[in-house]
DNA sequence: GATGAATGAGATTTCATTCAT
DNA sequence: TATGAATGAAATCTCATTCAT
């Protein structure tokens, strides 16, 4: 089986494999946003993938190893996107630029957004390796330090204050998946304006 | 059957009726807060109160009823000590008061919230009687607005602030879920701080 | 348990007994008739009686032994009516009589026959002691044969007639159960005139 | 799973998937002939195929689907076989020869129709596409209709006539059911002749 | 006599996974 | 590489039956 020869160090990953995995990700994804984690069964997405249940696990050992391989891909974007919008800048003006970034992708990965949390949801076991709401979470917290130093933010706990505003990005992905038609840039422009007035000191 | 005599109109559910299906709920909850909703089988609860599969759908006609009657007994004790904690007052009050009060209760009550969260979360074909998001996040929004139209407030989108605020009282349970011995009054406290600048109006 | 002393010759069943054990068989009926034998569980029959599904086994062994209590009923009932409607007579007005008989007593208790009938049907390994077809057969394949001795009746297989007979009986019956409002006098004349000339001797 | 990607028009069904659903379709008659509709779960075929249970699952995707898959099967070559039996001719002859194509048939396939009329006693449900005694009794009855036209048959009602013979068909076919070494030409024989006598014009 | 409560076997169905080709 | 085929565990639900009160 291909995904165990993988580890023996066999570096040609062949082309074909590539166009299968990326292919059955998809899927995976297109099936999680359709039916909900739960009705994502293995003969669900093979059957939107036309493919047969067998290919699926010939390329990924266990469907924990696939959902893992989901996480990877979509958050390996979100992540490298989010990274590109956030310029290094001043505490607040990259904090912005974050929740920003964050509804952008929204508005062009909304599936890829769902499945993702959708997995990190329900998957409690599984190692979700790379995608660490933590690290966020210490990132932003870092940022809010800084603006405290400098007096620009006002004076809380920036562990809770981080948690709070992944918390706000949070929602505003669980509104898009309630409601398909959400104007989101309205919602992420009421979220910023509703962290500025949390965070800054007032003069 | 039980259950298919009660909507007869049988007043009296017997003593040990009642103890039953209190211990089944019970044992329900405690087996969403260890594995989980997705490994919560009747098997599993079964085992936990040490009956067997039969006794659950002996009381309750099928899962769906059993989770309903979680939500029912749950959400009613939470709402009942809500509504019990926030008087009448002047807008902000309130609010300061619901946040408080649903911490008090998560205090007391954890395991209940998460398995109250988690089927909430999973379980989108049930109906779910009597526990909506929706009805809570009108009521805050009537209130925000009240308080927009004394002037206390600054001005916002009043559904997108009331979504906010819950979506931060969701994430204090979510923390109290991966975090057993978390400081709920300091985490609550400046949670109602951050909504407090957030909202108000600066003069 | 009752049915279980009832071997041991304690002759006096009290009132109540029998009550009760009328009143089931004919909740038997009913929901055989409403449901078909096979969605006629305990728990359905018990719920028309408003009884618990305890009083049924109580009073009956087990489900089978009521199955034939019920046929032993209702087989009764049936074989004391068409008796005493066949006179003492020649063949042929006998079978008439017989024909006619059936039909009679299938227009005041359909709903009697359509529940033996079922049993009979689905209760393979029921012995059902005292309904026999085959004693049926035996009766009218004599009177056959009286009527051939007699030069009444033509040359044929009386026992192959005499089943036939029957099964245009049973078929009536079944007709019954599938049209409500079934012309039966008009049916069971046909049928009559169907068998009359089958088997009479033309001239 | 297979039966799934059949409706997407497939037309080709591999060797060993037709084997399978034949073995299994067998097997199902078997059972049914040895335990009864009731009797034949998935668990007691499969026992009968020595194959796990799974298996049946996999080629059919309910029970409801297998049972319609034995219809068709029996049903298909019942109808056929009896169709090419039956020239098209005068009414009585067609009839003689309906008949007695059903009696060969039951010679050669006594386990198939056995379960064929088990199936649609039981299984009130069931869709039964194809396979409606209904149909049968409308050609029937207008054979008949056309030789009373004639001057061929009688005066009868057509549709209690056309009953009636089906139930003498089907009543040699529970005869065969109770005794397996029944003398079916004789049988078929005798009801042929009662059916002309009963039917033909008086000269 | 009567009943609520409990039980456990068995039915259908879903599904991740394994395997031979 | 790919796939159809098979498997078996587990889940929900039904039901006849047993039992203590």
């Amino acid at each position: 089986m291909r995904t165990k020869n993988k580890t023996e160090g066999q570096a040609t990953t062949s082309f074909i494999e590539q166009a299968r995995r990326a292919q059955i990700i998809a899927c995976v994804i297109d099936t999680i946003a359709e039916l909900g984690y739960e009705q994502a069964s293995l003969a669900q997405v093979g059957q939107r993938a036309k493919i047969s249940k067998g290919v699926i696990t010939y390329h990924f050992a266990s469907k924990e190893v696939l959902m893992q391989a989901v996480v990877d891909e979509v958050f390996g974007q979100f992540a490298a996107f989010v990274t590109a919008r956030v310029p290094d800048d001043q505490p607040w003006d990259m904090l912005r630029a974050f929740l920003q970034a964050n509804a952008d992708f929204l508005k062009t990965h909304r599936k890829q957004l769902l499945a993702l949390f959708a997995i990190s949801r329900n998957a409690h076991d599984l190692t979700l390796q790379g995608y660490s709401p933590e690290l966020d979470i210490e990132r932003i917290a870092a940022l809010l330090t800084e603006g405290q130093r400098q007096g620009t933010f006002r004076d809380f706990d920036a562990r809770i204050m981080a948690t709070s505003i992944l918390a706000l990005r949070d929602s505003l992905i669980a509104q898009s998946a309630k409601q398909a038609d959400l104007d989101i840039d309205h919602y992420i422009h009421e979220i910023i304006s509703l962290i500025d007035h949390a965070i800054r000191q007032s003069s």
